[in-house]
DNA sequence: GAAGATTGACTAGTCAATCTTC
DNA sequence: GAAGATTGACTAGTCAATCTTC
């Protein structure tokens, strides 16, 4: 017997995936439109800044961003064709390969973050008051903590037919 | 003079992010293990059996799910070919396409459905509280008010250099 | 043989151009 | 010519296979 979710879980579940889905295509299409990044390009440049160097192996920038590695070694092969990032390979060990942002890569996420912030200010943190932020943020970190239980669940597990209950 | 995110603010966006893109990657993961189906996929059966009849228009699907009409047609043609659904000429009108629900579309959301609910219930509803579950409707509600405002501006606007706030 | 990463073949999505019917 | 929808060329992402160095 199914437990569906009742009319509030319903509409709270709609609500939250269309504001996931509207968000990110409105700031995908303000960046692209103004400085033809892509949400995913900004990713990647805000990762190599938010560390100090503007370094970081691809092991450890995939582990910032949680892609594929594939997805992450594509990306970046697309934006080192267009100057953003430049590969460098590691002395110590010959198999990592390291990822630096350009002077062009800088250049690009310091002219799109001001109107990119500015953004998300305007449709989401000045339409909520400071009780509602503090609600998203326990939400959604209550939300990744259930995530990571259960994916060590499933790393312990003998491939049972979760989810069941 | 940019007006940066505060902590608070950032902690808060970067965990709705990362919420986000967790939940959707381990909802589209365990679709696809279960049954073959994708979250798109589901989205397009949830639609054409959320209306009483089993069918409706390309348009009419296109509101419900907000996607491009290209990536709906493609999306369309993808599951036709699957026999989830067939396409139907409209006789009043030939121009308008509809999208039937097969048996077999109706079977493979029937039985993916339990499920993918439990899941949802598992990593979201079970973790929150009804006050949080409420907070949570009213956030995207008021998120998504900001998404419809600002895009009916940019509608009447000329094209100006919003948003600078 | 495992760690670190890339490649190849495929599926999915986007944007502009096109086709058909009204 | 506008409404309704599809197509074609391209970019993006996924999964399994591969390559290189440890």
């Amino acid at each position: 017997v199914t437990r569906w979710l009742d009319d509030r879980e319903q509409s709270a579940w709609r609500a939250l995936l269309a504001m996931n889905a509207r968000l990110l295509a409105r700031l995908n299409r303000q960046l692209q439109d103004t400085c033809g990044l892509s949400i995913a390009d900004y990713e990647i440049l805000v990762a190599l800044t938010d560390v100090g160097e503007r370094s970081l192996r691809m092991g450890e920038l995939g582990q910032m961003v949680e892609w594929e590695k594939s997805r992450l070694s594509k990306q970046v092969t697309r934006m080192a064709a267009r100057g953003l990032v430049v590969r460098r390979d590691c002395d110590d060990d010959r198999r990592v390969a390291y990822v630096d942002l350009t002077d062009a890569g800088r250049a690009a996420i310091e002219s799109a973050a001001p109107a990119h912030v500015a953004l998300v200010r305007h449709l989401v943190f000045d339409a909520l008051d400071d009780q509602q932020v503090d609600a998203l943020a326990d939400i959604a970190a209550t939300v990744l903590g259930r995530l990571d239980l259960d994916q060590d669940e499933e790393a312990a597990a003998p491939a049972g037919i979760r989810p069941g209950g």
